[in-house]
DNA sequence: AAAAAAT
């Protein structure tokens, strides 16, 4: 317990009107969602006496009623907490930092800075100088450790538990704006460090401030966090971290998704829940059942933001955010992160966020500029052959014939089974990942991947975001996606935390509105362009419309920025009006001279000393003069090198 | 047009 929050009354953070410290909700019987009004301080406005919670040592015997799962812990919570009459660290009830299960390995309770857990060690020489961009009022100031920021013993003991000894440039940002109690839109690279980003003030703010106790209906949990996710996966990835995160801090972090039992989620969240971390369609089916309450939500993040925003999600996230019982923007803090943000989406997402900030860390000189990125012209008929030669040229290359993390991203579930039934008829040990298979399977392939037992793992979109899996040494876009967004995402998956990965993209007459996009990402990130693609791109009717990047060096500009009225901008995805030109002191190529250590001449030096997995190994992959076979055309020239 | 996300 940090003594230096026990006259932390209220913070200043939480917004006027919403008195959580003070004025806390009484409310004991349980209402379904469609008889609950939006604003939570509006229900319920007779407290039922016997059960107001003033006073902690009466919530404790309100707790009591309950039974399940403050019976046992009561009294000891009881006796922590009582004795401070309010001051007490942790007022939710459900305090079990006895008992928790450690997060981090066995031996946690060695001493944090001893702690010899495998950790990725984040190469940070990556992340300097790389460009930032805020805009909106009254930007907090960056940091430049995580020491500069209040956020609490317990935290950075974890802090440094994981490994983290100075933040990445969306934290050294992201954190102060946060913590200051401020909405935001961040746009950062892959693999850069976002779940910390929001998880950190989040679990800070938590334990810092006096949340009112928190209504006890007949059932019902009150988390007083939500993050929203994509995939049920990427839930996963994000519940792991938080749980790491908030180790030891009296901050629980339950997850709940889709394609599992859903009784034993509501079991375990009717245990306690701070922190709850959902895909929509599960958190939408705990709503309706009245499970969950999004009353005493005061922090709500979207992990890949835009992806939750388009167009297959906007409904659930708008039911979720708008039509339920969730506190309106100003009143709760919004946070909404991902690598890429068209200027759409910006515009749908402002309706979530109250004078928010937007933050961009730029991809020249991170991330992306640590893939080598190439392009290959592949018929569809060859494409299978093509890729059995990148991974026998990878094995043979590889370390000590074991095979690298190949992760070989397809459009559709039904060609993903039957890729990876041939890959695995054909000698090389390989699993599947998508939406058609069972949640079990899901993660059983995940876990296989993971630890090499089949090194080569097939899969759909469901992969594309988020996933932190740590040495894939490459990524191949056997179909290429249609959105230059989604190839974005897809090729995060290598490269991550600083270190270097290839990426490989199957090119042919199918993806011609891709050229041109894909032909200026390559450029912006100081890739080699071959030849035929620059020629498919500068085709006037190919590449132009929706695939448009919204500016050069970041994944994304702040719409509010470009709004010149509205001018020209039609049904434009991204550009208002003029495209690329229209970007204030944009425009591609100007981007910090010499940042990038991308191989000028041929393909295989990738920097940081090799294409083999986990950094050993020669660095000529391909062999010399493969860089120049598809220069001759659009045609079937390159394919034909292959047969 | 496909994928994802509830049962």
């Amino acid at each position: 317990m940090s003594s230096s929050w026990a006259d932390v009354s209220e913070s200043e953070r939480a917004p006027s009107g919403w008195g959580y410290g003070n004025s806390r909700p009484s409310r004991t019987n349980y209402v379904p969602p469609h008889l609950r009004s939006r604003t939570p301080s509006s229900d319920f406005a007779a407290p039922s006496p016997g059960n107001d919670r003033v006073g902690y040592g009466g919530a404790h015997s309100g707790y009591g009623g309950r039974g399940q799962g403050y019976g046992g812990r009561g009294s000891g919570y009881a006796g922590r907490g009582g004795g401070g009459g309010g001051g007490g660290w942790n007022n939710r009830g459900w305090d079990r930092r006895d008992t928790e299960t450690n997060p981090f390995g066995n031996d946690v309770n060695a001493d944090p800075a001893t702690n010899e857990q495998e950790n990725t060690v984040i190469n940070f020489e990556a992340y300097e100088d790389i460009p930032i961009e805020t805009s909106g009022d009254n930007v907090p100031p960056p940091v430049n450790t995580f020491a500069e920021i209040d956020l609490g013993e317990a935290l950075n003991l974890n802090i440094q538990r994981c490994k983290y000894v100075k933040p990445t440039p969306v934290q050294r940002n992201a954190i102060p704006i946060l913590a200051a109690g401020r909405d935001l839109m961040a746009c950062a690279q892959t693999g850069s460090g976002k779940t910390a980003a929001f998880c950190f003030p989040i679990i800070s703010g938590i334990m810092k401030e006096q949340h009112g106790e928190r209504p006890r209906g007949v059932r019902g949990v009150y988390p007083l966090a939500v993050i929203l996710s994509p995939t049920r996966e990427l839930a996963c990835q994000i519940h792991d971290e938080a749980r790491k995160f908030s180790y030891q801090t009296g901050v629980k972090v339950v997850v709940a998704y889709g394609g599992t039992p859903v009784n034993q989620q509501i079991r375990e969240l009717e245990r306690g829940v701070d922190i709850l971390v959902a895909t929509p369609g599960r958190l939408n089916d705990l709503l309706e059942r009245g499970r969950v309450s999004l009353q005493m939500v005061k922090y709500l993040a979207l992990d890949e933001a835009d992806r939750m925003l388009d167009m297959g999600f906007e409904p659930q996230i708008r039911k979720i955010v708008q039509q339920m019982d969730m506190p309106p923007p100003g009143v709760r803090q919004t946070m909404l992160f991902s690598a890429t943000f068209p200027r759409e989406i910006q515009r749908l997402a402002s309706d979530f966020l109250s004078n928010y900030i937007f933050l961009a860390v730029g991809r020249v000189g991170s991330s992306t500029d640590l893939i080598v990125q190439r392009v290959e012209f592949v018929h569809d008929s060859d494409k299978r052959s093509h890729l059995m030669d990148l991974l026998h040229a990878q094995r043979e290359n590889g370390n000590q014939g074991k095979q690298a993390l190949t992760l070989v991203f397809v459009e559709t579930k039904k060609g993903a089974d039957s890729l990876e039934n041939w890959l695995c008829i054909n000698g090389f040990p390989a699993t599947t990942i998508h939406g058609d298979r069972s949640q079990q399977e899901r993660e059983v392939a995940l876990r296989s991947f993971k630890t090499g037992r089949t090194p080569i793992l097939v899969a759909t979109d469901v992969a594309a975001r988020g996933l932190d899996i740590p040495h894939v040494a490459h990524v191949v876009n056997f179909d290429l996606p249609n959105d230059i967004d989604d190839y974005v995402h897809r090729i995060g998956r290598t490269g991550r935390a600083g270190n270097s990965g290839l990426a490989t993209a199957f090119f042919n007459d199918n993806n011609t509105s891709m050229a041109k996009p894909l032909a200026e990402l390559m450029q912006e990130a100081n890739q080699e362009v071959p030849d035929w693609l620059t020629r498919y791109a500068s085709r006037a009717s190919f590449g132009g419309g929706k695939n448009r990047r919204s500016g050069g060096r970041f994944g994304g500009r702040d719409f509010r920025r470009e709004s010149y009225g509205r001018g020209g901008g039609g049904g434009d995805y991204y550009g208002g009006g003029g495209g690329y030109g229209a970007v204030p002191g944009g425009g591609y190529g100007a981007m910090p001279g010499g940042y990038g250590t991308v191989p000028g001449g041929g393909y295989g030096t990738v920097p940081g000393g090799g294409y083999a997995p986990y950094g050993r190994g020669g660095g000529a992959y391909y062999g010399g003069g493969y860089g120049t076979v598809p220069s001759q055309g659009y045609g079937p020239g390159v394919a034909s090198a292959w047969d």
